[in-house]
DNA sequence: AATGAATGAGAATTCATTCAT
DNA sequence: GATGAATGAATTCTCATTCAT
């Protein structure tokens, strides 16, 4: 439950303790996009943050805290990456077109990143059994794309279809073009996001257009 | 989800060996389904299987094994489905939707063998550290699809696009669509089925159709 | 949770497997004897059965099963103990000497065993914070007493008295006489316990004796 | 329940620096009563105290100075409960009543006091592994109490009896009595004094009276 | 063919203490 | 005088595997 009980409030010395926590985070996500959720010990995470394990339990409350402030910090992360680039567009299409490039562009600059969300959201559960985030594609990110999708179709830019399964589609399509990157470094994710772009472009603008 | 024989494995007693090992595997995809890839213990499988740990210690070289059939299996009882519905259709279109479809049917009539693919392709590693099997999508579906949408592309059906990329992501689609109605098991996986084939008519299609 | 589960009933080998767990249990009572409840860690219980922490582990389901089987254990030996030399005894207060004396005499010959109960006892808690035994002197030995006292107030032996404040003072002298003899081992505990007979004979018996 | 006096304790600034040891001493009292001995870990007490553990550490050489301090508190506290009392009563008879009656009345008001000395009494060991405190009963009340039985058998009040026996009897006579109460809470001490009182009367009173 | 017993490695976590500021 | 940060030892427990029978 964070270092100490101090009487007064939360953090004490924002300044170090902030940029420790930050290392440690740091070095969970390298730790787990190298060697897996399953493989990823608390001793391991401190080993490559040069500390030992009470360090890490000095600063995070255990292992469950560590792994959330992974995947807490990730989605933070991408998000002040995309939400500049998406409110630069005004078309739906565009939006659209905005979120899977700059989702991947972002990925693609941060391998363990996207290694590290992908294994601690698919994994990681709470002592009931049950998954601690929503599995794959979180909750907000179909309801931002389905957002963008429903707009795009009050508008007429887009066709009628099912909001939602789209907005599942897309959000797999990128993990897809991530992952075939992931597993083979010759593929280039920036023109395959181009390409999704284009697929999708087809696949939801309305007949006239 | 993997065109391939099942086979391997080094007999003792052909008739009850085999029953025994099936039985063992049938309880590690319940329970890698039920706990996840991490919490699935030698101990919890033999536990749900009505038997010990040395049993299965027994039968199977060791856990790595006894993960490995378990993907070997359900890909093999997978394609075992899916082929005669792929054989049954002579236009690339068709194959393709016929693909889809019966990969969701399959899916859908035996949540434990997705939950367990899923988890154990995405987690299983070998000593090295480097996954046991392809991420997410496998090497041989990329490769059928990939044939199916050049053979497409070739009679003139489909656009011109890279026959990679769509595999990839029409992969991707159908777990996300199976993703959805594990997360919420209102969706239903069949009606997402069909809208998944219009988006992937739209997005393949040759432009004058 | 006893090793493994089998499927069929209880035990395996009760032979092997009793042995080995009573063996356990005396090592534990004999740690917990001489480093006192807070020390007594399974390394060092294991060490003492000349066993290491994981064989501790098998056969028990964890500390708390194996420190109720010390309690348990100690409990029924002494019962057996001291049973028939109660049953020997047609009067109330012949049963209440032989209560303090049969009590003392099994406690003086088992010096690790009545230091172990009372540690144990006094501090063995379950995980919501609360004592896992009565405290000090357990419910039974007290139902116990306070029968035999009543029995004799009933029969005139006895004055009139609160039967549980009796009791339970009656457990607390036997456990003075052994704590005294604990902490200076030249007081003999047979010739105290001849003088606690006395002293409760007076404190107890009816006005005309 | 033990004649001695507080001080010791080497001061900084005697005003604040005691008033901080007292208010962490109360913590470590209340901590041991509520959750006992093994459990009662410095982050723990400093929580109660709403500090830190360096606090605690910074005003006590250590745990177990902090312990020390918590029984010898507790034992002056209580002594000048009882010291008055005693002194009140000029026979034999009416120095034990007031012996037991003022030690009950004095516990059944500070429920956590009678815990934390028990607690600590019959569980903290120096580095040695002995106990630091003589267990159950301190050596100077039975000195006491052994001092005001002699002189009630060289008076001709008490009959002929050993005085040790009979010191321990009463001493663990009146922790069973606060050990009923604390197990349950609608046992009413100051009445099971008042029966101590009078079976001790009986037990020890010489014949003619 | 089957399995109970054993085992050592490694997991997460809690602990009392020290130290620089 | 006071304290946040760090730390290494030790805790319980779970794991996959091996072996004698």
């Amino acid at each position: 439950m964070r270092p100490e009980s101090s009487p007064s409030g939360r953090k004490r010395n924002p300044i170090i303790e902030e940029a420790r926590r930050r290392q440690i985070v740091d070095a969970a996500i390298e730790t787990v996009a190298e060697v897996g959720y399953a493989q990823a010990s608390l001793a391991r995470i401190a080993q490559r943050a040069q500390t030992s394990k009470s360090v890490v339990s000095y600063h995070f409350a255990g292992k469950d805290e560590l792994l959330e402030q992974v995947v807490t910090q990730i989605y933070a992360d991408s998000w002040a990456f995309i939400e500049p680039r998406l409110a630069a567009q005004s078309s739906a299409a565009g939006k659209l077109a905005a979120y899977i490039e700059s989702n991947i562009a972002y990925m693609h600059a941060r391998r363990a990143h996207l290694l590290a969300v992908v294994a601690v959201v698919g994994n990681h559960r709470s002592a009931d059994g049950r998954l601690r985030f929503e599995p794959s594609a979180d909750e907000s990110v179909l309801t931002l794309l389905g957002e963008i999708l429903r707009t795009g179709q009050r508008d007429g830019e887009f066709r009628d279809f099912d909001p939602r399964l789209v907005a599942v589609t897309v959000s797999q399509a990128i993990i897809g073009v991530l992952g075939a990157w992931v597993a083979d470094p010759t593929v280039d994710p920036t023109s395959y996001a181009a390409e999704l772009v284009t697929l999708f472009d087809r696949a939801t603008r309305s007949q006239g257009d």
